[in-house]
DNA sequence: CGGCATCTGTACGACACCGCACAGAGGCCC
DNA sequence: GGGCCTCTGTGCGGTGTCGTACAGATGCCG
């Protein structure tokens, strides 16, 4: 069952110094973020950092006839609204939920106080920019040269890393709409998974049920992801006290 | 004929205020980029950073097949080794000059001297940073969604912005490897420009003949750019002394 | 001037993906 | 339980791009 989220959830205020966790986390508010929920539009001014536990936002480039694509995913490894340090403001891109969950969202204000502190939060959130970047790359390059089966391959990857479990809930036809592809498109790769018996499939919720097999699949793009993510952004979170790793014998 | 690149031809170093030209201008070493020169392979670590005047470097994303896809391009607006100062040191992309012209490379150790002062040398690597993502983002979208066509009239339309006239020296074999198509694709798309009377075609030397034509030919991504670019960077170059404008009537 | 490497144009079958249309198959609610 | 909406599967022709192969065109250099 969904329990109460913290904010140590997130990678990213994980691995902060004590000092910077307390000089923040009393300013974070946790906020649901239900399935579609749009965080910003293109050109929004972001009133907020949000910093995802167990949902996932998708950063999505959306063009006049409506036609669009996916350019980055943000979990709990990440952050949504780098346009707030990045000094533009806004971008042309729509953040929208992905995977239902929960996220602590941080003032503006607030955010840039600490940031303009020049000090390990700001490097911290240039490499997770230099990350971003590398998604981007790696998504124009996938979207030229791989097939849609190639390519859900490594969306399913990219989406169960940002996961606590094996499962997501989506339609085809959301996930079309992410890759830029056809429902179709979907049905027809999403079949062969599953007839392979490397994933299950029922209106809207999937399961991984061989992860080897699905990163074999994939394209190369999600191991120069992967390798370059966990050379930024070595998960290492910060103790919040010296805590009892093994488990307190008599928890509530 | 070509004459001595300044530093101020590059449009970031041309905003920084003279206090900071004062420091960085004497570190600032010029260097003659031919065409297909290699600054960097993928996870080199940058020993500078490169800021051209009048060539063009296109940052490529290259697979384990040999093929590749142009993610980005770098002119005057900008620089080559954004991984400097993002922590990370190293990109997965490789940086290759596609026009040959003229740079000035500030050493590492200078750049982030200057960057570590967290002033408004910093503040303007990071818009440049956001005008790059923003690249990479349509870039990714437009692989997804539009057609060779578009997408060459997209390309030489971005890199015309980026040169001093209207010619630029290019192979269509080279095209088809910045976009990541095959060459006929591009010898295709070029012809139909050429029997518009949109570009004149010969042997590596294309000249762009209408360019209002070509922006109504492109796909929408270009506008987008143009208009992200001029909103984050400005080309507002800073003057090197008091400068007599109009004429100084009674300044100081 | 002639030879040759390079660049450009053309052709053709293969294939992935598209757009559309429609048929089953669950799940949800009255 | 019945009705209905949503989600998934399937089929078809059309089109854009690919891979390959080859022929002309151009410019450079001996």
């Amino acid at each position: 069952m969904p329990q109460t989220p913290t904010p140590r959830q997130n990678h990213l205020l994980a691995a902060l110094s004590p000092a910077v966790q307390h000089r923040l986390f009393p300013y974070l508010e946790p906020v649901p973020l239900p399935l579609g929920k749009v965080l910003h539009e293109p050109g929004d001014v972001a009133r907020y950092a949000v910093f995802p536990t167990d949902s996932i936002v998708s950063l999505v480039c959306v063009m006049e006839s409506g036609a669009s694509a996916e350019v980055s995913l943000v979990g709990n490894d990440g952050l949504v609204g780098l346009a707030l340090f990045m000094g533009g403001g806004s971008t042309p891109s729509r953040a929208v939920v992905q995977s239902a969950g929960f996220a602590y969202r941080l003032p503006a204000a607030r955010f840039m106080e600490e940031f303009t502190r020049h000090g390990e939060f700001l490097l911290l959130m240039l490499r997770y920019t230099q990350a971003l970047i590398t998604q981007m790359a790696q998504t124009a390059v996938c979207n030229r040269h791989h097939s849609i089966d190639q390519h859900l391959c490594r969306w399913l990857l990219q989406s169960m890393d940002r996961l606590p479990d094996n499962r997501l809930a989506m339609t085809q036809e959301l996930i079309a709409h992410m890759l830029g592809v056809r429902r179709e498109g979907i049905t027809d790769a999403a079949s062969k998974l599953q007839k392979l018996g490397v994933i299950e499939y029922n209106r809207g919720r999937i399961t991984v049920l061989d992860r080897p097999r699905l990163e074999q699949l994939t394209c190369e793009c999600y191991a120069v992801l992967r390798k370059e993510t966990d050379r930024l952004l070595p998960y290492v979170p910060r103790p919040t006290n010296p805590i009892p790793l093994s488990d307190p014998v008599e928890a509530p």
